[in-house]
DNA sequence: CTGAAAGCGCTTACAG
DNA sequence: CTGAAAGCGCTTACAG
């Protein structure tokens, strides 16, 4: 059976089809009598509109795509719902792609929704993305915002000020009385090095701090096989920082295991502050990096750059926030050195 | 500047529309040496293949929609991730919605996916959710799999076998020597049901069980309530049964909290395996329940039916599997009651 | 194997 | 406020 198509819903009303467009598209314009005449055909006849011809013609699709690694971390399960919530709100439906730091797919999930003309991207870019990775998106000129991982230009950008972050965990880790501390976890990207680069400034000349080159997927494995890398080599700091909250909670059970408390015997904490984070034994200290902020930002500067001009500002910082729990409050220096 | 469109590929190439149409779609036939100059043209008008338009015409969108209520369960991460690899191998790319389990949001959600001509859709339907609440779906004949939770029909549906990990766990839990269990947390729900039934089954008639009409979020404050509930109302078991391991990890936080030492003092289980459950402490003892499998059968399901019949067989129940780790695997009984 | 024409279902000027 | 015509960018028969 053909489809009901708006001429049939406008010849059983009685009117033209662009009549009958104006009242599925709700506009003022149309007598209130005959528009009513349209809507009952529309529920007689049990029509559906079109939404994808309705865009061929408009040259627009009112979809997003939204692209990121993955979500075993809950940080963008939680940034992904704040932003669906946001644009659904707006009208827009959401693609979605995984690009699993592969730069391969992270090309085809592009290709695919600049094919299917979606009218904005937020992108967390893979490991190794440049300006010319893209290009599919700026030749057709769709708006893209960056978010988690900037790459260095003026492109618009969403993310927690992680100098700032890594500042603060550092202040509290000195203040503490933290001596030695060491960094695990996390892949080479601009967050990494800024929340190092803030650690650094937060703990001071004071604190001894060991940048070992261990590198971890986001997974709680990889933060068990990072912390024993690191205890392995010799190393045994008086607090281990992780790249963020997952990495960390495979960190805590890789120390229990190796009979040390974290918390008592040792400080541990993270990034991010995941809703799962305060469910731990022992609580995690965290700075919180806003995931839902950075998801509703990313929507508001995506949905303001829609057929204009790319917005001002360019760049988001969210303020992060310290959350002192047990697994850095509990611990005391294990004597004074000084 | 006007889009570039096949027309215009077309004379740069010297061909007619059809046959540039054929060479973007990779037909075997046209001479190599004129599909060669197509596709020269291609790359110096830098055009881009309109995969809407072509849609239009052919009455297919190459989108499929996954919807669910929220992502703050990781087991609905995991899942998204294996259906979005498997239907992107296909060529599909993904609309996503989350309802958070209200009616409206679904409806509005499950309409704007139709209007875009989606092929077809997964869903986890929200609480309340009825054969006609898919009445949207079923009209435009878009083909629909459920996950997770059915309707009691006999739509297509793929889910863990929840009576039989309910089962295993009731086993498991009974070989240890607990006598007393409490099952708390999740909402009223068919899968929820099931674990139940099967808990009851496994567990045999010498457990005493208390079910508790206590229900919560999948969260770790919803499962720290919900223990607190339980502990609140006097009853202490041997062991507690989360309704899955979000929960579960909330109920550990507040045994802990209560001077209760989860997989000494009292045992603790769950359901799902999530991978974060792993690096819980104590280790979470819980039922996988195939995230990942139950993401692939969606895809496999749902990409046999497109175009055709409802597959056979309708129904696909993916096989649990109990994980016995520190919260019950070092429990043991306080006092013999023989 | 290639080309001219019609059509997918809508919206957009333009008359009236 | 309403209607007839053209067009969004593609694909699909149908001739040749």
């Amino acid at each position: 059976m053909p489809r009901v198509t708006l001429l049939d819903v406008s010849r059983h009303a009685g009117v033209s089809r662009a009549t009958a467009s104006l009242v599925v598209r709700g506009s003022p314009r149309v007598a209130p009598t005959t528009a009513a005449r349209v809507r009952e055909a529309i529920v007689e006849l049990g029509y559906v509109y079109d939404r994808a011809a309705a865009n061929l013609r408009q040259s627009r699709s009112m979809t997003l795509g939204l692209v990121m690694t993955d979500l075993s971390n809950p940080f963008f399960a939680e940034l992904t719902m704040a932003f669906e919530h946001d644009v659904h709100e707006q009208g827009y439906t959401l693609f979605i792609g995984y690009t699993r730091d592969d730069l391969d797919r992270q090309a085809r999930t592009l290709s695919a929704m600049v094919e299917r003309r979606v009218d904005g991207v937020c992108l967390l870019p893979a490991l190794g993305t440049t300006e010319a990775s893209l290009a599919p998106l700026d030749s057709q000129h769709v708006p893209t915002v960056l978010f988690t991982r900037h790459l260095g230009g003026g492109r618009p950008y969403v993310g927690a000020d992680n100098v700032s972050a890594g500042r603060m965990l550092g202040e509290h880790l000195r203040s503490l009385g933290v001596r030695h501390l060491a960094f695990v976890g996390g892949q080479e990207t601009s967050s990494r090095r800024e929340r190092v680069e803030g650690l650094l400034a937060g703990a001071g000349d004071d604190v001894r701090i060991d940048l070992p080159p261990i590198y971890s997927p986001s997974s709680t494995v990889g933060g068990a096989q990072a912390v024993s890398q690191l205890l392995d080599a010799g190393i045994l700091p008086d607090a281990v920082v992780a790249y963020n909250d997952v990495i960390a909670m495979g960190v805590n059970v890789a120390l229990w295991e190796r009979g040390l408390e974290p918390g008592r015997s040792i400080a541990l904490a993270g990034f991010d502050d995941i809703r799962i984070a305060a469910g731990q034994v022992p609580g995690l200290t965290t700075v919180a990096t806003r995931s839902e902020e950075v998801g509703r930002s990313c929507a508001e500067l995506l949905l303001g750059y829609l057929g204009g001009e790319p917005p001002a500002p360019r760049t988001v910082l969210e303020e992060p926030e310290l959350r002192i729990r047990a697994s850095t409050g509990l611990w005391r220096p294990r004597m004074e050195t000084s």
